[in-house]
DNA sequence: GCCAACGTTGGC
DNA sequence: GCCAACGTTGGC
């Protein structure tokens, strides 16, 4: 089992819209370093949803659903898409400045690398966020 | 709205 | 292959 995190824009497409919808298709990916962490992602990974720009903030924890495969938005077969799953709300959705004031996230790729759009989490660093977040 | 970070593009 | 110019992302 591998953890990680991706962004969106509520505004683009919200958590709410994934608890609605039930699934989705994560698309629209045009980095190569994210679209190799798409790549690597297993059915069954938990993925951390965070809000870019507007919230600012974890919001919820989905699953990986369906693993990589061409992006039905691209001619190009080198862009990946994977199918998300929601799973679980935080109880209390954790906020990037909360995170910079915490030591042991200090190294997360959300931090150190604020433009990339999808990325690896380790499991410590899941698990702490989880329980920040209210989780059990 | 501004700007830092970073990726991409294209001229040389 | 280098690097300047430019575009995009996203925090502030």
């Amino acid at each position: 089992m591998r953890y990680w995190l991706v962004k969106s824009e509520p505004d683009v497409y919200s958590w709410d819209r994934l608890v609605r919808e039930g699934e989705t298709v994560w698309d629209g990916v045009r980095n190569y370093q994210a679209r190799n962490n798409l790549r690597d992602m297993r059915k069954g990974d938990q993925v951390l949803f965070y809000h870019s720009n507007n919230g600012m903030e974890v919001v919820g924890i989905a699953v990986v659903s369906k693993e990589s495969f061409p992006d039905p938005g691209s001619d190009n077969p080198a862009w990946l898409a994977v199918c998300l799953k929601p799973w679980q709300a935080l109880k209390k959705p954790l906020a990037l400045t909360l995170m910079k004031q915490t030591p042991e996230l200090s190294q997360l790729g959300l931090i150190r690398q604020g433009r990339l759009s999808v990325m690896p989490v380790s499991p410590e660093e899941f698990n702490l966020i989880c329980s920040l977040g209210g989780h059990p």
